[in-house]
DNA sequence: CATGAATGAGGTTTCATTCAT
DNA sequence: CATGAATGAAACCTCATTCAT
């Protein structure tokens, strides 16, 4: 958590620490990333960032906790006007997310960072909450549509949100890079790579992609598989 | 590439290398990967590991693109015989995928650490070419089966193939930690946590999964979107 | 180029660590210089070097360029008032150079290093750089002189100018090391050697070289030779 | 010294050793050549190298001392034929120096190489012996072509010979480069630029550099100067 | 509260040398 | 006599963290 004194700073001096910050810890995984490096280019000591968060897991925790939800939200929050229906619901939601993703692709890139499995003491909890957090989420959807019927009945609830959370994250990811043609690397580099998808493509991507969750990949008369 | 020295190294001492190695690179992302934790466990010389290993780099590329591959061909080979029905396929291939990675969890994280986006020069390669592979991987498949008829015509086949491939991985993965109520660090830990399910619940999580891909969210009613 | 927290040093630590340095590169070529045993004599940390320095080649390439040159100027300005004749001007300066190299011969010893040919890629334009300076200032020397009849109309400037560069320069180290009748390194390493040359004796080695290079070899009834 | 074992061997085996030898010395200093480096590309076995010399400097030493001054001395001698005269037989030396520099650059940079002052235990008294070496034989010319009238008989031949050594290696080389146009790397890098160097021309340079020392820089009229 | 110098552990890598086969 | 695996010291360099000012 950061310290008063943190949350104290001029908004300006703050808000290029913690840009600064999301940079960094987007570009290269948590042990490369360097604190040295971010107050180099934020221009303050090296002991300053000491006063602000108690350590680097701090800091990134904050980061990946915090920040990056916070603005996610701040992002999504007006676009995600209820709809009484979960498929209109999804559909908003994961264009939401996509448009995120590649209006905020650093963001997106750290809070994905943080859904990988690691063995490293304090990254060990922080990234295995994460990881829960995003299912229980979709699970709680699910339960909650399938209880207005707007999903079947003799649906499994755990392994349905399993599925429906890594195909709506990692699958619309895969989707939209294969779209464009580059990698995630490239996308994090050029500012410009997402511009090229006009915002009807964007639309038809999800539509896509929803259509596979939604309809399943089998053809009518098989349905009953 | 290993070296000649290390390829005629007695085989238990190589197999321990390996062990410790896969297990190192398993737990941790390849830049807070250690060679000296992997050497120091080892009880060898510092400079023996470079004596069978170019450098850290060539060291996991091998693990990544030949040891467990190599594995998990073997493993996989013998419960992939050929269904004519693509979703006898699929089940097929999930049920062994999971079998796998229940059985080597180490290597199973080792396969999906070498899918995650990566800046560093070496790797970034190495990532994006095992993405692709499995995901075309999965399209060829589809399109072989929509164009037999197994799969509706109407589905697009790239966003399709993204979906099916991170269901597939992530989420059944994710549905499998979640039904053993641990995460995968846990999983890599303890080497009995596997065994705690039994072959047909196991069975039944990977119906569970398809049963999503196959017949979709959407309520019979609502079948056609 | 040193960081202002190493000009910022307390005088005496600094001047140490110069000290230690000049030691270090003066007594073993670039390769074979080691950082670490500067910081081991110096008594301060690994990483602190790195706190004044980029690296090895940064610290070695300012001890060269700058702080040699700063010094050898600093000595030898006040002995190089501008004389008429070149050869006056010649055995003035020779008479600073040598009594330079026996008052500091470590700042000597460094800077004839950065002379030698070098394949290492930041040093090779370093030496080249300096190997061009020096020729190219010599020649120059004897082209004015040349044109103003101080020097024999029919010498050829270049040739001319490396051999009277390298009779000034390793000629005349030579001729004091065998005068003194002890290596390189015995210099370096015994301040007190240098006393043991009496000042008309240092002007008379500076002679002997300068009437070599004035007269020739020839004897007087072959001077047409 | 080079063991029994070692001159027993298949002249085409010891010589493919030696030239690479020769090779990683003259390219790299002794604290960057690498015996590694010599086996691996001489295709033999690391502990091989170890039943030829006692380690690394005996190699080097043995290189330096004994196989350059051999092939130097094999190169030369046909051209060396006894002048009566001083001047004709400096001329035929310096001829067939700057022959052999032009020939075998890497023999010469090794012979250079060897004598740059070094702390280094055992590189020191290898590296004093090749300096004084050079300069005993020189000086024991000028006196014997003192004694024969052959050079003026005030001169003191202690700093001549310092002087006249530095002038036909150092100072002869540089006027080469110069020539050339290039540094001494790239005449090492690139084997065709020697041949740049019409026969008439490599005459033409070796007559300035000595026309400079037999006649030194004054104007006749000042020659008594 | 800011500063930034100092620290030292730890990383990867290279290499001369030894020694059992 | 050849082999080449093993060794471990030493190199350069990075960085999180501390602490006196």
């Amino acid at each position: 958590m950061p310290s008063p004194t943190f949350l104290n700073l001029p908004a300006e001096k703050r808000d290029r620490i913690v840009e600064l910050a999301i940079e960094e810890f987007s570009e290269r995984p948590y042990a490369q990333a360097s604190l040295s490096r971010i107050v180099a280019r934020a221009g303050i000591a090296k002991g300053s960032i000491y006063q602000y968060f108690a350590d680097k897991l701090d800091l990134y925790r904050w980061l990946v906790l915090e920040e990056v939800g916070r603005r996610k939200q701040a992002f999504m929050a007006p676009e995600l006007a209820m709809h009484a229906d979960l498929r209109a619901q999804l559909r908003a939601a994961c264009l939401a997310g996509l448009r995120f993703a590649l209006g905020h692709p650093r963001l997106a890139r750290l809070a994905a960072h943080a859904l990988e499995p690691c063995a490293e003491p304090g990254l060990r909890d922080l990234h295995a909450e994460m990881r829960a957090l995003g299912l229980r989420g979709v699970e709680a959807l699910l339960r909650r549509a399938q209880a207005a019927g707007q999903v079947r009945e003799d649906l499994a609830p755990g392994p349905a949100a399993a599925v429906l959370a890594a195909a709506i994250s990692v699958g619309m990811m895969d989707a939209l890079l294969a779209r464009l043609g580059v990698d995630m690397i490239a996308l994090l580099a050029d500012t410009t790579l997402a511009a090229r998808l006009a915002p009807d493509e964007v639309e038809a991507l999800v539509d896509s992609v929803l259509d596979v969750l939604w309809r399943g990949l089998a053809p009518p008369t098989e349905a009953g598989g």
